[in-house]
DNA sequence: CCTGTCGTGTCATATCATGTACCAGAAGAA
DNA sequence: TTCTTCTGGTACATGATATGACACGACAGG
């Protein structure tokens, strides 16, 4: 337990926008900043905007410490994941 | 099922130097070059070169991707990653 | 004993991707 | 209006990727 217990956080996600909330699944899934742009129809630049906006709300390092946390919350599972 | 079988995988981490198997579970935890190199002992360029060599080895287009390998692996657990 | 050759470990350079720090306009809700 | 969200942008710093290079030990053949 080297970990902040759920019940004392006050949910991460709910600081999320909605928009947010789309993203993280796919950077959890390893995908990079053009294969997010092109799946939601926006800009590589915008899609990078909401990587940090996530990054920096949930208080991780880089975009494989968003999929560790993703993998922990069950937003995704590593059955839903490429490869 | 959307995956090859693991039998029919001639073992991929058999493939990776021992060294290698070092790397791997740091990647796996989010840790960054510069964390890896101080850890190991070795230059974070060294260390950047072993990600790249366990990336292609393992088929593998980025080091999220190696976290989530790793995952599935059992090679590394979700308890043991930093946050 | 020599001499390749191979795997491994180490580090470097160059280029591309990602991250950081902002700014700003449009649209809609409060 | 004011606020949030979504969108895209610039500029720069850092991280990641591609590739090359060298040293070393192991090992086989000569």
């Amino acid at each position: 337990m080297a970990q902040v217990p759920i019940s004392h956080r006050p949910n991460l996600l709910d600081q999320l926008s909605p928009r947010e909330r789309e993203i993280l699944p796919l950077v959890a899934q390893g995908k990079d900043n053009r294969e997010i742009g092109s799946i939601l129809f926006i800009s590589e630049k915008t899609a990078k905007n909401y990587v940090t906006s996530i990054r920096k709300k949930l208080g991780l390092k880089n975009r494989t410490q968003i999929a560790l946390f993703a993998l922990k919350e069950g937003i995704i599972s590593l059955e839903e994941t490429n490869e």
